[in-house]
DNA sequence: GACATTTTGTAACATACGTTAAATAATGTC
DNA sequence: GACATTATTTAACGTATGTTACAAAATGTC
């Protein structure tokens, strides 16, 4: 038939993931993905399209391997309450133990490139809402099983962890304190608990 | 003593405030920026230094004349909780209104310039902590003159807050959907409201 | 082993980038 | 009005950008 593909396409696909979610779209040049990814100009063009077309494949390969990824994760082997603390807790981590501050390139592409491509930004918006829907499952399910307050509004609440998660995600990149990323999700992450059982006051 | 400028410096800033604002700062040429400012390039360089220079006047005017702003308007006219919720209202209408999808310069430059530029990280993070500061504040009065509950943590609160509002100019970029946001903000504001009164049960 | 087909390597394309050299023009002071 | 000083204009600097032409190399089929 023809000659054969000497490179791995998904190693080289993960090279790119690395330079675009480190740098961003922008300042990351066809030199620099060329050079990571192990391969020559035409190679890269042959296999993946224009610089867009790439991009647009690293962002997908991104959300499939780390953010549908985690959602899996957590949501098929937790109780849903727990589910969410550990989400949280694990975002966390990542942030404070980021050294290169890549942040998330879900988050750094919703701010660059969401705006001004507008089917990336369809993508971006289609993922936020994989994540509100995660939170907001967890939170029905909690809430089935006693473990969750019923008096909350599930769909909001799961609008509200959506937000304050982005958040965190923008903070981590300039601030990321351990001290301050817990703050901002303790008070959010308390509206889940059951309320105290209020004590008979003696009198 | 010499030939004075003929342009006006601060509406030229203006202009590169726009720019940057817009598009970011990798996105932006010189040659966006001098024809927009409506300057040559050698008076650009004269008047405000190179691209990096340029940029971090832009934000500095920009943190000036909108986020710092904004919070003194609040905070200096208003009782402390009707602060907060004007201030979230007066976000999401701009977010909803932003036809440009321009979105908050400072959160934009947190993500893009704050990991690879320390300098400008370190105005952003202290910008951030002024904001965390305004809504802590805001919290304490609230509660010192009982119109918020005093059981809530007024510093993570606050923290929390900040996330909150950093998530929805997120959010805004991709989804600028009023129900989006205004349900992001619901529970967290709920936070701030006093416990109703606990109805005497008729048996 | 020649053929058709695809991948690879080298080199280049035109254009855009951030920045500056050099000459000209405009000011206040003497 | 000459002088020193600063602003403007024009044009260019060298380099980096995204992308592609073209020839050489490697495969399965006949």
């Amino acid at each position: 038939m023809a000659r054969p593909r000497e490179f791995d396409e998904t190693a080289a696909l993960q090279a790119a993931v690395d330079c675009f979610w480190q740098r961003g779209y922008e300042a990351t040049s066809m030199r620099d993905l060329t050079a990571s990814m192990g391969l020559s100009a035409p190679s890269v063009y042959a296999a993946f399209g224009d610089k867009q077309a790439l991009f647009s494949r690293a962002l997908e390969r991104y959300l499939d391997c780390t953010t549908r990824d985690r959602l899996r994760r957590f949501e098929d082997s937790l109780p849903p309450k727990e589910a969410i603390h550990r989400f949280f807790a694990e975002i966390i981590a990542h942030s404070v133990n980021d050294r290169q501050r890549k942040g998330c390139f879900l988050v750094n592409s919703a701010l660059e490139v969401a705006p001004h491509q507008s089917g990336l930004g369809a993508v971006i918006a289609e993922q936020f809402s994989e994540i509100e829907a995660f939170f907001r499952r967890c939170i029905l399910a909690a809430q089935a099983e006693r473990t969750a307050p019923r008096g909350i509004d599930a769909a909001d609440t799961a609008r509200m962890l959506l937000g304050i998660l982005l958040g965190i995600r923008v903070l981590a990149r300039s601030a990321p304190r351990r001290a301050l990323l817990e703050g901002v999700v303790r008070p959010a992450l308390a509206l889940l608990d059951l309320p105290k059982r209020r004590k008979r006051k003696p009198r």
